[in-house]
DNA sequence: CTCAGGAGGGATAACGTTATCCCACGACGA
DNA sequence: TCGTCGTGGGATAACGTTATCCCTCCTGAG
């Protein structure tokens, strides 16, 4: 069966040299009138197409194809930045292979090696939360890499984050501004670097307004939505919390479940932006996160750096936005 | 500069010929203990990686990458398509090759030729609405395809499809059910395939229940939410709807925030689920696609196909299913 | 002790591309 | 008219891997 036709066939087919081909293929402008037009028609002929992975693993060639590897595909949040890192890469010229670690480090590690292994250009990587292999330990020369959403220590790279402290503590402000005293905290596992910082910017502006932290207002097992609504729905039954804090998509969700449950509401703030989240009743206020910069941003970094701009490796902290659509303001 | 060790410096390193380098990475159990530990210590010491890329320019051996070329990556329903195909790609050894057309013809054949360029295994398309190219007039061998979402003519190759027509049929006649008698069709284009069928099921319902369709309740141009918000307020103001069908999420989501900007709302079907309509007041009934298996089922067909097992092409249709949570009841 | 058979390692040729090097040919100046 | 320079095409060597083929060495049996 007639695999697909060769560089080599076409030179033959137009009665020129191999090299004359490569040449006409990338676009030299010093070629024979003549012998270009018998190439082009040569081409057309075979229905020749450039064999690019071949090509790219000569030294010096790279492959314009990046690796991203995210936690959880099935976040709002991931696509979103997903999306933002395929527009900018794709708008220079690189293909991106996604994958999904679904937040378990053997699988992110054998990501890791696959990717590596099939050379992409270079890697843009949403840690695990529990990392199975430190980065000192990892064989062989990486690729560039920009780390995103979280930091990671072991490994000289670029990272792009967000101010999870600082949106963290302003919420908590706005709900204290909006007259809450006892403001309960639901979020993920506090061994997850975004969790950790959102949980300081919370003590931060409790300790600021001269608010002690009780611990029975924290609640860290939120794993789920479902998890985070039977919390909230604890909170609404056996606490004196009057608002909430949910300190990421899934906590807050969860409460708006458990508010409905229980057919009362607390004020609330979420981090992250949803979808929907203007047409809730009330209209739910959030810390949102530039996710689209953000994205941009890290492949922005990683594209540079493969393209010799070497500006440093180190953290970029992009701000948050509070916004307030009325859901912190207490029932009447 | 050090690049990356080769093969070949494994093998001097071990001392030991190329080729049983080769076998020992390959997993070939005929190989001398001795010769075997020295080439494992050797890829230790100098921190090998084999070069898949180069290793897949060989005849006989494909690259284990697909690639998926989608409308639109800021649509849930494409997303929640890719995170199923990556799964299933994953699960099954392969690498995903993600990138987004935006719906433009022109940039989707792009990537059609830039990936086919790439030599991945096979591919999983979404075909833009408007295609620029003709399948006929594409250039050389293609590997095999999948189609998603929506059927292609002029090539040979399976399609997975959702039973469109028959769930916008179920739609109406849930709304007929709970009382309609005017059904307004609010949509995008019926220049779109599945947009056309949901039409057809939308007139299918309407005629058997001996209701005949009028032209000025039928609304395709909801390209955006923003522009189905602005039609069904139109609706609310203009018309004698008494009832809506949203024929997909972005039609039913801006329907709610013209319901919302009106203060009141009609009894209302979407075609297709989204995140949060239970949490709507009232909760928002939809017609749900199985994507989960839409996914699955394009990758598994694409990779069966490419391990040899010919099932032969043909148009594959999954039933969609009608969730009724109580949007479809008339307001008291 | 010798021969046959089998197991496994080594040289070498692909795969499809790009880059280096050289040579041929044409044009222009002295 | 001859020499030199410049332009552009052709042969050939990589790139890192796998496969084919052969040879060697060891073992076991006659």
């Amino acid at each position: 069966m007639g695999n697909s036709p060769t560089m080599n066939d076409v030179a033959r087919e137009a009665g020129v040299a191999l090299r004359t081909v490569s040449r006409y293929v990338n676009g030299a402008t010093n070629i024979d009138r003549e012998l270009a037009e018998r190439i082009r028609l040569a081409i057309d002929t075979l229905g020749y197409r450039r064999n690019l992975a071949a090509a790219s693993i000569r030294p010096g060639w790279d492959s314009k194809v990046l690796g991203l590897i995210i936690g959880d595909l099935s976040n709002p949040y991931y696509t979103a930045l997903t999306r933002a890192i395929e527009r900018e890469a794709s708008e220079r010229g690189y293909l991106l292979i996604t994958a999904s670690s679904e937040e378990d480090g053997t699988r992110h590690d054998k990501l890791v090696d696959r990717l590596v292994e099939q050379r992409v250009d270079g890697l843009i990587i949403v840690p695990p939360h529990r990392p199975a292999r430190l980065w000192s330990e990892v064989a062989g020369t990486l690729p560039p890499i920009v780390f995103l959403d979280r930091p990671v220590a072991g490994i000289a790279a670029d990272a792009v984050l967000s101010d999870d402290a600082g949106g963290a503590d302003a919420a908590v402000q706005a709900l204290i501004d909006a007259g809450a005293c006892s403001v309960a905290f639901v979020g993920d596992s506090l061994s997850i670097h975004t969790l950790e910082q959102r949980m300081r910017g919370y003590e931060r502006a409790l300790s600021r307004n001269g608010i002690e932290i009780r611990t029975e207002l924290v609640f860290t097992e939120a794993h789920s939505e479902a998890q985070a609504r039977v919390a909230v729905t604890r909170i609404l039954s056996d606490t004196a919390a009057d608002a909430i804090f949910g300190a990421n998509n899934r906590a807050t969700i969860g409460a708006l479940w458990a508010f409905r449950d229980a057919g009362r509401r607390l004020p609330i703030i979420g981090f992250d932006d949803f979808d929907l989240a203007e047409l809730m009743q009330p209209e739910v206020s959030v810390v949102s996160q530039d996710i689209e910069q953000m994205g941009t941003l890290a492949a922005s970094l990683l594209i540079d750096r493969l393209n010799g701009i070497d500006t440093g490796q180190m953290d970029h902290v992009l701000p948050t936005t509070l916004i307030l659509r009325g859901s912190e303001i207490p029932q009447i």
